[in-house]
DNA sequence: TCTGGGGTCCTAGGACCC
DNA sequence: TCTGGGGTCCTAGGACCC
């Protein structure tokens, strides 16, 4: 989906329509700590965009309403409304297709091979596109080819609203001329280390061996020697099983109250064991804090049990053992101040 | 300039077992 | 007194994705 936060949000309020938004954490008069989540296509204009801290937003659009511009729109997250969207388009493209991946909440795979041409793919996905449009009022971008990756980094190529199609003989020559963060897995730190050996596009990266490669990042270096010739075999699933379950919190100002601190890690404690109890798992192995300071240095600690834990109370004692040692003065002798902190629980069971 | 929150996957070292 | 090789599990940290 194109935008899709910032979509979703003009749909449901249609005074917004034509105006620059921003969807993400309160700006707080510019004081506010997070990020931006999703900016419509007018907020770009303005030069916002996906993960920059919400202060420089706001700051942007304080200067544009002095140059009698129009401000920008901030609006907080709403999970529950992008949800009930999202569930909706599921619905419109299983009708078009009989395996469907969910891979975020606004991407979706699915496979079209049963219609046998590269032709009938793209007119059906005209349909699909017309039909999210038509139901739900907002664009998307299409990408079709061989496989998942071709099809993934193809629907990024013409956003928004566009389609693209890469048929198997075409893959290399699409590929080639890109710049390597198009690759799924090559982030900004693996691209650094690939831009100081001089690579900067696919048609580089394609010249450096597997064992180069390999040596250098491991098993996602092998990964990437196989992405960049376009070879991918990731199957379409309908089904991924949930790994983990938790929430973190940034606080306000940064803290080394330690009531403060001790009734965060309570309530998000509390927090993720509602959600571990409203899921299909009837128990977890493995309680994680994550503890970031001032200086983004983040630390975790985790605890494996031997048996399964269902018990709020139990898990909240368990989550106060692994915060203290943090507590200690001797363990924070800088007495850097906390920014946020985080709880998880992993092996879950049935 | 100041960096959210929800996740997944991978790596490396150490403990432990046979 | 000096010590192999195979394997699993746990812990901590890091990169990445949306």
């Amino acid at each position: 989906m194109d935008a899709f936060f910032a979509s979703a949000e003009e749909v449901a309020t249609p005074g917004f329509l034509g105006k620059p938004i921003a969807v993400g954490s309160d700006p707080d008069n510019g004081k506010g700590r997070g990020v931006v989540s999703t900016a419509n296509y007018k907020a770009r204009e303005y030069g916002i965009h996906s993960a920059m801290p919400i202060s420089i937003a706001w700051r942007i659009s304080e200067r544009a309403k002095e140059q009698g511009k129009e401000g920008v729109v901030f609006l907080p997250v709403d999970f529950e409304l992008y949800n009930r969207v999202s569930d909706n388009i599921l619905r419109i493209i299983k009708k078009h297709s009989k395996v469907v991946e969910q891979a975020s909440i606004d991407e979706f795979y699915f496979d079209l091979s049963f219609l046998k041409t590269f032709k009938k793919t793209e007119e059906e996905c005209l349909r699909i596109k017309e039909e999210i449009k038509k139901k739900e009022k907002i664009t998307c971008s299409v990408g079709i080819g061989p496989n998942k990756l071709i099809s993934k980094i193809a629907a990024g190529i013409n956003k928004p609203n566009g389609m693209l199609v890469i048929k198997d003989k075409e893959v290399h020559k699409f590929l080639n001329p890109l710049p390597i963060r198009e690759i799924p897995g090559i982030g900004p730190k693996t691209a650094q280390r690939l831009y100081a050996m001089e690579v900067q596009t696919i048609r580089d990266l394609i010249k450096v061996n597997k064992n180069q490669l390999k040596e250098m990042l491991g098993k996602q270096g092998e990964k990437i020697y196989y992405k960049v010739r376009g070879i991918d075999d990731d199957p379409v699933t309908e089904y991924r099983e949930v790994k983990s379950i938790g929430e973190q919190t940034t606080f306000d100002e940064n803290t080394l109250d330690i009531k403060l601190i001790c009734d965060a890690f309570t309530n998000l404690s509390s927090d993720v064991f509602e959600r571990f109890k409203e899921s299909k798992f009837s128990e977890f192995k493995n309680i994680t804090i994550t503890v970031r300071f001032s200086d983004f240095e983040t630390i975790t600690s985790s605890k494996t049990f031997k048996e399964g834990m269902k018990d709020k109370k139990k898990m909240k004692i368990e989550v106060l053992k692994l915060v203290l040692p943090f507590l200690d003065r001797r363990s924070n002798p800088r007495h850097k101040l906390i920014r946020l902190i985080g709880v998880r629980v992993e092996k879950l069971v049935k």
